[in-house]
DNA sequence: GAGCACTGC
């Protein structure tokens, strides 16, 4: 876990006093007398020797590292220092998550006493805090995989080591098949070269004997090219290192002890009907029984977390007053960071919290202070249907992976227990882990990529865990269909390659390209980032009246589209005013009041502001033409239908809708601005199957325009 | 009448 990284930091306290200039002095040389310490106090000190050994004679390592070994923030300074970086080459390390390249990296640039960006910097979407100076880099994985996009040898690198490999998001997955092609095509390439220069006859028979038909085609492009070897180095927190070795060709599995504290798992005798409920009971149980320290409770949603703080609320009142030394802390990703941030601060002595969390407190925050766990084994989970094209959130039972990561979140600081609200027989029958993201999710954006750096046989490309063919099959249609890919299944020039140049769902890549000719793109652009991002509206129950009315401020009888638009222009507004000399901290200030004011998410708005520039610096090097349908709303809302166009419904009795493609009945979400409205044709983006099967950022279109401008698609249909 | 978690040159 790369928390790793962060906890490392809370065993370094700062004092929050006043210096003299002297003690200020003293302070920074005591500081790095203390960080000294510390690494050495890393389990994976002791084998810095072994490891660089096993790095030199090893081109690809797997590394089981467990929590609080190290690893993350010590072997890229280790390989550092033993030289694997001469020659202006970068030792490159991915995680899956932003925060923790960030966090790390700017440990890890304190500990060699440098400032981050320079020896040590990280790279993250609109972020890039590196140098020409800079040697050991974080970054996303996702991140990386783009850098491949423009360098698919990624030549800048002497080493990769992918952490966090056992999470398997997609990013890595796909990454670690490319790495693997590219270590053998730069390997050969290297063989190439050393064969060349004694026996020139021997560069025929290395293409031939290639059974790897990507190998074959990065090698081609390899000849006359020389790259060094390429180290690869993957880390995994879970003890499922065969996976990987097997992966890559039985490679060498090293082991680093972590450094965890015990901690005691309970279960219940039998299956508790509702666990809800059993939580309730459990942390009662802890706050009356059990000695100081924080508990922190896994639930599945917002609507549990919300539903659970009230009965905690609800049962303290009915104890003594001085049993009432509980604070709830709800925290999931959608809270406003300001109120997630609001489980970090102290709270008074005597006092418990209690934090109620999604699975965000599994790996993305780490909350100090944990002593105990409730888990009652469950998790909320998306899953893709590939022929539906239907996105469902399901409450599914935990892997036992997870479980003990949920466990381990008690053993931060201390021996801690943890409560699982099921018989240990259930835990028995669990998932040893959890499906790999890449086996249920949308694969038309993994395609395009890969298309786009040269792998054309997707169906034959080696993945760890191979994704079903028919959900490439299915993919590979749509790309197909969007006009991204030519009959003969090879990316279209020049839509299929523009649209892999942009960083977004390829649908909204494709709406661009279609916007410049239909001369909306300005409201597109909007709008895709607008659509890329979470949701844009924040209702909190107790205010839903007060948010309903703000969002009519904003809404359109044209549709959500529209209403994404007028919301971005809004803040736009607001901000041109206003900013005028101001500095980003200020803007950013002010826009969140505004935000606040509005009953916008602005941490969403943030966001897609960010993919707005983002996305129109590429729209304009691609020479696509920025202008404004100005009030023709008419012609935007053809551009959707024209773009959309996999995606439209038609009414049917009762206020149904009936999609198109697949024949599936739906209804609009309640959050549309169209929800009451009910037109009689629209377009949508997301279809996902909660309590009912939802369709959400809808838009009115005429039917008839779907045979105009999508024939390809409706001429068959009608 | 309702939103798990991440992420992108």
């Amino acid at each position: 876990m790369a928390q790793g990284g962060l906890n490392i930091s809370s065993g370094s306290h700062r004092p929050n006093g006043k210096f003299s200039k002297d003690s200020t002095k003293v302070d920074s040389f005591s500081r790095r007398q203390k960080i000294l310490q510390h690494r050495k106090s890393l389990p994976i000190a002791s084998v810095e020797r072994r490891l660089i050994e096993e790095v030199r004679n090893n081109d690809i390592l797997i590394i089981v590292g467990e929590t609080g070994s190290g690893k993350t923030t010590q072997l890229p300074q280790f390989l550092f220092n033993a030289g694997f970086s001469r020659d202006g080459t970068i030792i490159g390390v991915t995680q899956p998550r932003r925060v923790a390249a960030v966090t790390v990296a700017k440990r890890v640039a304190e500990e060699c006493g440098v400032e981050v960006g320079q020896k040590v910097g990280y790279s993250i979407r609109f972020e890039d805090v590196t140098s020409s100076s800079t040697r050991i880099k974080y970054m996303t994985d996702g991140l990386l995989l783009r850098e491949a996009l423009l360098d698919p040898y990624l030549s800048r690198y002497s080493v990769i080591i992918v952490d966090e490999a056992h999470e398997r998001t997609v990013h890595t997955d796909v990454l670690l098949g490319l790495l693997k092609n590219v270590q053998i095509a730069r390997s050969k390439s290297f063989n190439y070269h050393l064969d060349n220069e004694s026996k020139k006859a021997k560069n025929g028979m290395l293409v031939e004997k290639e059974k790897d038909p990507q190998s074959i085609s990065f090698l081609k492009e390899c000849q006359g090219k020389k790259f060094p070897p390429l180290k690869l180095i993957i880390m995994s927190a879970s003890l499922d290192a065969r996976i990987f070795s097997e992966y890559f060709g039985g490679a060498r599995a090293v082991h680093i002890q972590g450094r965890q504290f015990p901690v005691d798992i309970f279960y219940t005798y039998h299956a508790e009907p509702d666990y809800l409920d059993a939580a309730l009971i459990t942390i009662f149980q802890i706050h009356m029984e059990e000695g100081p320290g924080d508990i922190l409770v896994f639930l599945t949603g917002q609507e549990e977390i919300e539903s659970v703080e009230r009965l905690v609320k609800e049962r303290l009142q009915k104890l003594p007053e001085n049993n009432r030394k509980l604070v709830i802390f709800p925290i999931f990703s959608s809270l406003p960071s300001e109120q997630q941030m609001r489980v970090f601060a102290p709270i008074q002595a005597g006092f418990r919290k209690v934090i109620l969390a999604t699975n965000i407190a599994e790996t993305s925050v780490t909350i100090p202070g944990i002593k105990y766990v409730i888990d009652p084994g469950f998790v909320k989970a998306r899953t893709y249907d590939p022929n539906k094209g239907l996105e469902s959130l399901v409450v599914v039972p935990i892997s036992k992976a997870q479980a003990l990561q949920r466990s381990g979140r008690a053993g931060r600081e201390g021996p801690g227990k943890c409560f699982r609200l099921y018989p240990e027989f259930e835990f028995e029958k669990l998932e040893d882990s959890t499906k790999p993201e890449i086996k249920r999710c949308n694969l038309s954006n993994v395609i395009l990529q890969l298309k786009a750096m040269g792998v054309d046989d997707i169906i034959g490309f080696d993945f760890i865990d191979k994704p079903s063919r028919s959900a490439i099959v299915k993919s590979l249609e749509q790309l197909y269909l969007l006009g991204a890919l030519t009959d003969e299944c090879k990316l279209s020039d020049p839509v299929g390659c523009q649209m892999a140049r942009l960083p977004l769902d390829p649908v909204y890549s494709k709406a661009l390209v279609l916007a410049s000719e239909f001369k909306c793109l300005e409201e597109m652009l909007i709008t895709v980032a607008m659509l890329s991002v979470e949701s844009i509206f924040y209702a909190p129950r107790e205010k839903l009246e007060e948010a309903r009315t703000a969002m009519k401020c904003f809404s359109s009888p044209e549709g959500d589209h529209q209403t994404l638009i007028n919301v971005y222009r809004a803040s736009d507004e607001f901000l041109e005013k206003r900013k005028l000399g101001l500095g980003q901290e200020k803007i950013d200030k002010i826009l969140r009041k505004w935000c606040k004011e509005n009953f916008i998410n602005s941490r969403s708005l943030r966001h897609a502001r960010d993919v707005h520039s983002q996305i129109r610096e590429h729209v304009e090097q691609m020479g696509l033409r920025l202008e404004s349908c100005g009030d023709d709303m008419l012609q935007f809302r053809r551009c959707l239908a024209a773009s959309f166009f996999l995606n439209a419904a038609i009414k049917q009795h009762e206020g149904t809708y009936r999609a198109f493609s697949t024949g599936q009945v739906v209804q609009i979400h309640p959050s549309s601005v169209l929800f009451r409205t009910k037109p009689d044709c629209i377009v949508f983006n997301e279809l996902v199957q909660t309590n009912h099967k939802y369709v959400r950022n809808i838009t009115r279109i005429d039917y008839l325009w779907l045979t105009e401008l999508a024939p390809q698609y409706y001429a068959m249909q009608s």
